[in-house]
RNA sequence: UGGAGAGUCGUCCAACGGUAGGACAGCUGACUCUGGAUCAGCCGAUGGGGGUUCGAGUCCUCCCUCUCCAGCCA
C-alpha cells in the first residue's frame, strides 16, 4: 500500500484529511496506472539515452531530470546509454563531457553505463530473425531511389523491385553485408512493413546501412551500423526498460518502435513522448550549437554564453539550481516556451541562499575623504552572508581613499536617486556615513574624475547617534588594499526571444552579448577564490571565478543581476 | 479525407463532470546597513460554434489555429 504513494518530494506538502492534492504529470500517471496494474512487476526503470555528437544543454537536463527523477522516485533505476550508431558523428570527447555534465547535475547511474554499440552483435543477430521472418529484405537501391519510392506526406510510396527477394538470398546478401563485400551505400537492410502507410516511417524504413567508419568504441569491426529506430527499441528491450521517455518529435516513430519488438517478440518496452525544453533568447538545437561553437561565435562548448550545461557551469549556475528548475517547469505534451526570467530566478533563490557577499566596484570612481586621518586605517566588521548567520563575518580594512560604484554618484540627479550627489550623505556599507563635498572634473571632457567627501566619526556603527536618516547604502573597496580584477557581464546571446523566428537564428545574435571591465575593484579576499566559487557582489549580482582566474589577475562572471527596482524606476 | 500530436492568465504547470489554482513576470505597499532578500496585496486564462448534463476546461460534435514527419541523422 505505502508503496502506491512514493511521492517523495511533495511528501512535506499539507496532506490535510481525505482529499489528497497531489497531482501527476502526465507520464507519472502513466506510472502510477502501470504500476497498480501490477505491469513489469510495479518495477520502474528508465535511462537516458544521448548520441555523443554534442554536448548536453540545459533542454537535456529536463530529461536527465525527468528519467533519474522517476526512477529514484519509484526506487527504480535510470541507465546511462549512449546512443552510438552514427561514428560519422560521434566522438569519445563528447561521451566524457556527457558523463561529467549528468555526474556534476548530481545523478548517478552507479554500475549501468551502456552504449548500443554493446548490443552491435546481438542487433545483428535480431536482425537476422526479421529476415527469417520475411519481415526484413536487402535492397539495392541507392539512397536516391529510396527517396523517390518513399513517396510524399501526402502520396504513398512504391515498393522496392527487391521486396521480393527469398529469405535465403536476404540472409546470404545480409552476411556479406556485414562481411564488407559491397560498397558503402550500396545496399540497406530494410523493415518489410508498409509503402503506402500514412506514417512515412513505416514505409519499409532501413534497419542497416554500410558505412565505413570507425567506430568510437568498436573501431573497424562493423562496416554495417543499425538505425535508429531499430537500434533504440532494441537497446530499450535488452536492458528492461519499462518506460522509455522521449521528445515529441518521436511520436511518429513509436509504431515502428513497437512493430519492430512486436515481430522480435522481445521484452517491450513503452515509448512516452513530452515536450522539449525551448527557452526564450537561446537556440536549444545541438545542430545550431555546433555552429556557434565551430564558426566562431562563441569561444567553446562551455562559453558562459551558452545554454549547455559545461556553459551554464562555468557561468556560475549550481546544479540545484537546474534541478529545480527542471521540477518548476514540469513536464507535458503541449510545445512550449519557458521564459528565460524563470531559470534566472531558480539561480538566484539558490544563489541568495548560499553565496558570500563581498564587495566589488565595477567602474571604480575614487573618493578621497577629506577629513580622515592621513595614513590611519581601521577594521570594519561585514556579515559574510545575512541570509545564514552560520557563514560568519570578515574584517575589512577602511582608510581615507576609497573607490565607489561611477553609477552611485550624480552631480544631478532625478528625484528617486538615493545615492550619492553634491551635498548628500549616505553610508557606506558596513562603515560610516560619508557626505559629498565636492567634485573633482576633467577640465577637458566634463567627466567626474574624482569625489571629495567628509565622514562622520560617530557613525561607525551604521547609524547616526541623532537619529539622522540616509536614503542609500553604497558599496565600496578601499584603494589601498583593493585588489584589480576583470570582470565579464553577459546579456542574452541573441537579441531575440525566439531567435529561429524570422529566418537565420545567426542573425539575431547579439554582437555585445560580452562585456569585459578589466579596471574592477575587488575585495582582498578575492585573490583567494578558486574557478567555480560562488559570490554575490554587493548590489551588483551574482559572481564566479573563471577558469581564466589567475593569482593576482582574478577574473569573474557575472552568473545573473540582482533584482534591480532602480533600473525599472530608470526604464521608465 | 497523407499521418501524428497539441490548444487554460503575458509565460510555464495544475484542476475524481462540482468555487479555474500555483509559479515566473508585471503592478502596489510594508520592511530593510544590499533600490538585494523577506512579507502582504493586486492584475490576469479555459481558441470558436453547437450538443449531453442540475452542473462542462473536462464528455460528444463541427470548425479554427499551432507543432512534428518525406536522412542510408538521432
Amino acid at each position: 500500500m505505502d508503496e502506491r504513494k512514493p511521492e517523495e518530494r511533495k511528501a512535506d506538502v499539507t496532506c490535510d484529511s481525505a482529499s489528497s492534492s497531489t497531482s501527476f504529470d502526465f507520464i507519472r500517471t502513466i506510472i502510477e496506472r502501470d504500476r497498480a496494474d501490477g505491469k513489469n512487476e510495479g518495477r520502474v526503470h528508465t535511462r537516458f539515452p544521448p548520441e555523443p555528437n554534442g554536448y548536453l544543454h540545459i533542454g537535456h537536463a529536463k530529461s536527465i531530470c525527468l528519467n533519474f527523477g522517476i526512477a529514484a522516485q519509484y526506487k527504480g533505476l535510470c541507465n546511462l546509454r549512449f546512443d552510438d550508431t552514427n561514428p560519422s558523428k560521434e566522438d569519445v570527447e563528447y561521451v566524457d563531457s556527457i558523463m561529467e555534465d549528468v555526474r556534476w547535475l548530481g545523478f548517478d547511474w552507479a554500475d549501468r553505463l551502456f552504449y548500443a554499440s554493446d548490443y552491435f552483435e546481438q542487433l545483428y543477430q535480431y536482425a537476422i530473425g526479421l529476415i527469417e521472418s520475411g519481415k526484413a529484405f536487402v535492397c539495392d537501391l541507392s539512397a536516391e531511389e529510396i527517396r523517390e519510392y518513399r513517396g510524399t506526406l501526402t502520396l504513398p510510396g512504391r515498393e522496392s523491385p527487391y521486396r521480393g527477394r527469398t529469405v535465403r538470398e536476404n540472409l546470404d546478401l545480409f552476411k556479406r553485408m556485414r562481411d564488407g563485400e559491397f560498397e558503402d551505400g550500396s545496399r540497406t537492410l530494410r523493415a518489410k512493413i508498409d509503402m503506402a502507410s500514412g506514417n512515412i516511417n513505416m514505409r519499409d524504413p532501413v534497419i542497416y546501412r554500410i558505412q565505413r567508419t570507425s567506430h568510437h568504441r568498436t573501431g573497424d569491426d562493423w562496416c554495417i551500423y543499425p538505425m535508429y529506430d531499430y537500434a533504440h527499441c532494441c537497446s530499450d528491450s535488452i536492458e528492461g526498460i519499462t518506460h522509455s521517455i522521449c521528445t515529441l518529435e518521436f511520436e511518429d516513430h513509436r509504431p515502428l518502435y513497437d512493430w519492430y519488438l512486436e515481430q522480435l517478440g522481445i521484452f517491450h518496452s513503452q515509448q512516452i513522448e513530452f515536450a522539449r525544453l525551448n527557452l526564450t533568447y537561446t537556440v536549444m538545437s545541438k545542430r545550431k550549437l555546433l555552429q556557434l561553437v565551430e564558426e566562431g561565435y562563441v569561444t567553446g562548448w562551455n562559453d558562459p554564453l551558452m545554454p549547455t550545461i559545461s556553459g551554464l557551469r562555468r557561468r556560475g549556475f549550481t546544479p540545484e539550481s537546474i534541478r529545480n528548475f527542471c521540477d518548476t517547469i514540469g513536464v507535458a505534451k503541449r510545445d512550449s516556451t519557458v521564459s528565460i526570467d524563470l531559470l534566472n530566478h531558480c539561480l538566484r533563490e539558490d544563489l541568495n541562499k548560499r553565496a558570500p557577499r563581498v564587495m566589488a566596484v565595477l567602474h571604480p570612481l575614487k573618493v578621497v575623504i577629506d577629513n580622515y586621518p592621513e595614513g590611519r586605517s581601521e577594521e570594519v566588521e561585514a556579515v559574510n552572508n545575512p541570509e545564514d548567520p552560520e557563514m560568519g563575518s570578515r574584517m575589512l580594512s577602511f582608510s581615507k581613499e576609497i573607490y565607489i560604484e561611477k553609477s552611485d554618484f550624480m552631480e544631478d540627479p532625478p528625484g528617486k536617486f538615493f545615492r550619492l550627489s553634491p551635498g548628500r550623505e549616505i553610508r557606506l556599507k558596513h562603515a560610516y556615513f560619508i557626505k559629498c563635498e565636492s567634485v573633482v572634473k576633467d577640465d577637458l571632457t566634463g567627466e567626474v574624475k574624482e569625489l571629495h567627501c567628509t565622514y562622520d566619526p560617530e557613525t561607525g556603527s551604521g547609524q547616526a547617534p541623532d537619529g539622522r536618516k540616509v536614503k542609500g547604502t553604497l558599496h565600496w573597496v578601499s584603494a589601498e588594499d583593493g585588489v584589480k580584477a576583470t570582470v565579464r557581464l553577459y546579456q542574452h546571446l541573441f537579441t531575440s526571444e525566439d531567435p529561429g523566428a524570422a529566418g537565420d537564428f545567426k542573425e539575431t545574435i547579439n554582437s555585445d552579448a560580452l562585456e569585459e571591465l578589466t579596471d574592477c575593484v575587488v575585495e582582498p579576499v578575492l585573490t583567494d577564490s578558486s574557478p567555480g566559487d560562488h559570490f554575490q557582489f554587493l548590489r551588483n549580482g551574482y559572481f564566479c571565478t573563471d577558469t581564466d582566474s589567475r593569482p593576482g589577475a582574478p577574473v569573474f562572471n557575472r552568473t545573473v543581476g540582482l533584482r534591480d527596482s532602480w533600473a525599472k524606476i530608470q526604464n521608465k
